[in-house]
DNA sequence: GCCAACGTTGGC
DNA sequence: GCCAACGTTGGC
């Protein structure tokens, strides 16, 4: 199975409104990257992704789960972008900050270290796991 | 608030 | 189809 780390800034949709949502969850749309876009439609019902918020934080703040797969982002008029619904699973008692992630040596090929900017990026087994421990989840 | 990095756009 | 110019993102 694979897993996911997404971004979003907490002034557009922070964390804490991802859990107001509750169970019923929201769709995370506003992709309007091809890269970003193609890692959405990997996407499979009850996959796993990391919630990083930007900019303010700059940390991984907690666990969401994919409740919908892929479908047209009403929002988007040229027709070309899509997004999936998210459901909040759990926070991480320790938030972890992005400063962290980058001295530690078995996290540095994460895409969020060396492509800061792509906004949905896959996250390996291993990344995973270890970020899960560090989060203390 | 600044600026580097990246993606997209548009002229040729 | 190439590449310069521009806009946006996001770390600092």
């Amino acid at each position: 199975m694979a897993h996911w780390l997404v971004k979003s800034e907490p002034s557009t949709w922070s964390w804490q409104q991802q859990v107001e949502a509750g169970a019923k969850g929201t769709f995370w749309n506003g992709v309007r990257n091809h890269s970003a876009k193609l890692h959405l439609m990997a996407m499979k019902k009850g996959e796993q992704a990391f919630f990083y918020h930007s900019n303010e934080g700059k940390e991984i703040v907690g666990i969401v789960e994919v409740i919908k797969e892929f479908y047209p982002d009403p929002t988007d008029e040229s027709g070309k972008f899509g997004m999936v619904d998210f459901k909040a699973v759990k926070p991480f008692k320790t938030p972890v900050p992005l400063d962290v992630i980058k001295v530690e040596e078995k996290l540095r090929d994460m895409v969020l270290v060396n492509n800061s900017r792509l906004s949905v990026q896959p996250v390996s087994d291993a990344e995973w796991k270890l970020l899960c421990k560090m989060g203390g989840v």
